[in-house]
DNA sequence: AGTATAACAAACATAGTGTTGGTTATTCAA
DNA sequence: TTGAATAACCAACACTATGTTTGTTATACT
């Protein structure tokens, strides 16, 4: 169990973590001081370091938590007994996921905004890569006749996702998490656009065997 | 006219920009510092302040080159004059994309890396939404029935080209440029996907109108 | 060969980091 | 309620990196 903490601990940590999104969702990672985060947390420095070894530690504990979050949504088992992907149950993390998403939406802005580390951005997409890896490893992709590398599945999915999260977000859409599930699921597995009436179909025998370079 | 230069002046930026280059090929953007690039082109640290105003005008200078050429290519026309897409145009431009990729391949490296600032990453994307802005523009982009918003595909196709071009240059692939075109152009607009057999495709009379959440 | 000036070297002010030692205030538990 | 434990405070310090300045030396241009 865990024992039982000093009051002032657990209160001057909710202060300092407090501080540090409040200050990161204005003003972004990269040039926080830890005497911003201090004074905006009404605490002295030195006390910051008496919690955290530094920035990177702080980034670390906080983050944490929402990557459990997000861990746990995506640990939904999308495949059935027979290796084959159960589209419903895929739906179904999806939506959970940008339910999640819109419930903490100035959090997973960060996560996928521009003027931050890479590091936020990554380690979405490693959360979400790792997930993928998991999914994809028994599988067999195939594109017409080609094989396709699992390496580029993962990338792919990764960036779509991540792509599509990112307008989600920062578009005020009207669409509800369900209907981006059905979206993402629709463009990744049967994503046709059509261009001014024109489908913009591409001759897939074109595509035949990699032509080294 | 550009009027003639002290050679002294060249040959310094060229060791600088060289020693920049090859320092963040190697440790990344993120805790350079302006000594290490001083030592590197073996110069005074005094001398990098009368070329560069500070490590972020450095990177500005060095990367428009790279973006230069990057517009260049992007530039092609792929509009017909009755404002429809000409896929091979889009082949084209794509392969001349690629291929400039292939040929600086360190340099797209950090360009689509995950361990350096994001502005680096964030740079590539801003100069393909530019371009996708103007592409996409004028045209309607429909799935099924629904109307997508432009917004929307930028962000999407923008995402699924970066991930892709991240996972061509870290792959060691042995797929050409032109292949790679190709293959972009499948995938973004007839993007079928066949997982075990059994193609991954839903039911697009699910996704109607938005359900306002 | 003489002049202009780029590059150098050393020093400085400034800002941020991370640590330390002594003091004050608050929590906890007897 | 009081005493012991210790969290938080404060001031100071060493360290690192930035960006600027000044006077000197070396080199490119004409």
């Amino acid at each position: 169990m865990a024992k039982k903490q000093d009051l002032r601990v657990i209160r001057t940590r909710k202060m300092i973590v407090d501080a540090f999104i409040k200050l990161v969702q204005e003003n972004g990672f990269e040039n926080l001081t830890v005497q911003e985060i201090a004074d905006e947390a009404m605490i002295n420095r030195a006390t910051f370091y008496a919690h955290f070894k530094d920035k990177q530690d702080l980034y670390h504990y906080v983050f944490s938590f929402a990557l459990d979050s997000i861990k746990e949504v995506l640990s939904i088992e999308i495949l059935t007994t027979d290796h084959k992907v159960d589209i419903s149950n895929v739906e179904n993390m999806l939506s959970r996921f940008f339910r999640l998403a819109q419930d903490n939406r100035g959090f997973f802005k960060i996560l996928t905004s521009s003027n931050n580390t890479t590091t936020l951005t990554e380690t979405l997409r490693s959360v979400l890569q790792e997930r993928y890896a998991e999914i994809f490893d028994n599988l067999e992709i195939k594109q017409g006749q080609t094989l396709i590398p699992t390496s580029f599945i993962i990338d792919y999915m990764t960036s779509i996702f991540v792509g599509i999260l990112h307008w989600w977000l920062n578009n005020n859409s009207d669409f509800s998490p369900e209907h981006m599930a059905k979206l993402v699921i629709q463009l990744i597995a049967n994503g046709h656009l059509t261009v001014m009436g024109v489908e913009m179909t591409y001759d897939p025998s074109h595509l035949d065997k990699p032509d080294n370079a």
